[in-house]
DNA sequence: CAAGTTAGATAGCAAGCACTCACTATCTAT
DNA sequence: ATAGATAGTGAGTGCTTGCTATCTAACTTG
């Protein structure tokens, strides 16, 4: 109680640990905001902090989003990845992985990602800053996604493949305006996995595949 | 040049011209400055009317919204019936009809319907408002595709094929940033749309199918 | 401990926003 | 032709925005 006195913290600590509040606070407004509403007040306020704080850390609000984007992209891999990471044999299978892919892809932080991706597209100078990340972050799920099924899918039908789940999961997530996206997936989409699960399967069927 | 004198237009003839106007305008501020910078100052701008047109027909910024969505989600309708308006039989017909689709879900207005979407995500009241359009434009896209394909493909798997193929043409609409992004498909969306259609074709291989 | 540097708080500013209001122009009905 | 209604104008209002300037608090270094 005397000797670590709580208010004692090294430059570096208080830097770092604002930060971490202002990019996570970005993340919760984007989310639950979008990306209008995501003022730099805003921000602060979920984060704690007074917009001097901010501005001494980030140039610009753009800087701020664009330090969020790279923050999300990394953890968006992981998630990626940790999904992908079981090997798959039966139809089941599949459809457990896509199920999961749902879930990763409904996620904060993948639900921040888009929420900046679609920002980008009227903004020319947040498009060219998110470039470097939107691309490190393509690169790696095809790596991940290669490491992982090369002895299932041969090169272009990988990236084919990879390119329909993803883009119908971002779909259905942009187009999903419940308040609570991670509810049930519903009869329809539950069926439409099963049928990408299928096709999947089917591509090389000269394996040992059920 | 004088019986015909062009300042002659009835009360009805100019209301409908300047909304029909403001609308048009609205559409093309959304698809190429976006949903924040769609202000009411920029649409009366692009519409050449003053502040005060736009506010006798649209009481607020969100009717003139809505009121361009439901101007925009009929037009989908019909590109969405013209589409596939064509028989298939073979897998390259169904490649064909994807290939037409994806230009469809690319132009102005779905791309105007898509930025709607998005922004009621995070406005409560908008997408209160754009429910009703919403459940009507889904409805009647499954009822073309109902039409058209019911002998091809039942119930449960219309609408999964359906879910399947437009939310993944959304989706790279999305995180499509290019400025034009009407352009070539590239080498892997054009596999995938391929896929996609040997799935479809698949199906229900028992018909007379190639 | 003192001087210097970094972190954070607070008040305020110019610009842009949705929207209003007093007014003019145009059309319609008697 | 005249009166009343509707369409359209443009300056103005209050509010929010991203960002800055000024100041205090906390940590580091000699």
């Amino acid at each position: 109680m005397i000797e670590t006195s709580p208010a004692r913290r090294t430059q570096a600590e208080r830097r770092e640990g604002t930060i971490g509040a202002l990019l996570d606070a970005t993340v919760t407004c984007l989310t639950e905001r979008g990306y209008a509403a995501t003022s730099t007040a805003a921000v602060c306020a979920a984060a704690g902090v007074s917009q001097g704080a901010l501005f001494r850390h980030f140039p610009t609000r753009q800087a701020l989003l664009v330090a969020t984007a790279e923050h999300v992209a990394t953890r968006n891999v992981e998630a990626f990845r940790a999904t992908v990471g079981s090997d798959v044999e039966t139809v089941d299978d599949v459809v457990a992985v896509l199920s999961h892919l749902r879930t990763a892809v409904l996620s904060p932080a993948n639900q921040t990602w888009r929420e900046l991706l679609v920002a980008a597209r009227a903004d020319a100078d947040l498009r060219a800053a998110l470039l470097p990340a939107r691309e490190s972050l393509q690169a790696q799920l095809l790596d991940t996604a290669a490491d992982l099924w090369v002895d299932r899918l041969r090169g272009d039908d990988l990236g084919a493949v990879l390119s329909i789940v993803v883009n119908m999961l971002d779909g259905l997530a942009f187009s999903a305006l419940d308040p609570d996206p991670t509810a049930a997936p519903g009869r329809t989409v539950e069926r439409a996995l099963r049928l990408l699960a299928e096709m999947v399967v089917h591509l090389y069927p000269q394996q040992e595949n059920r």
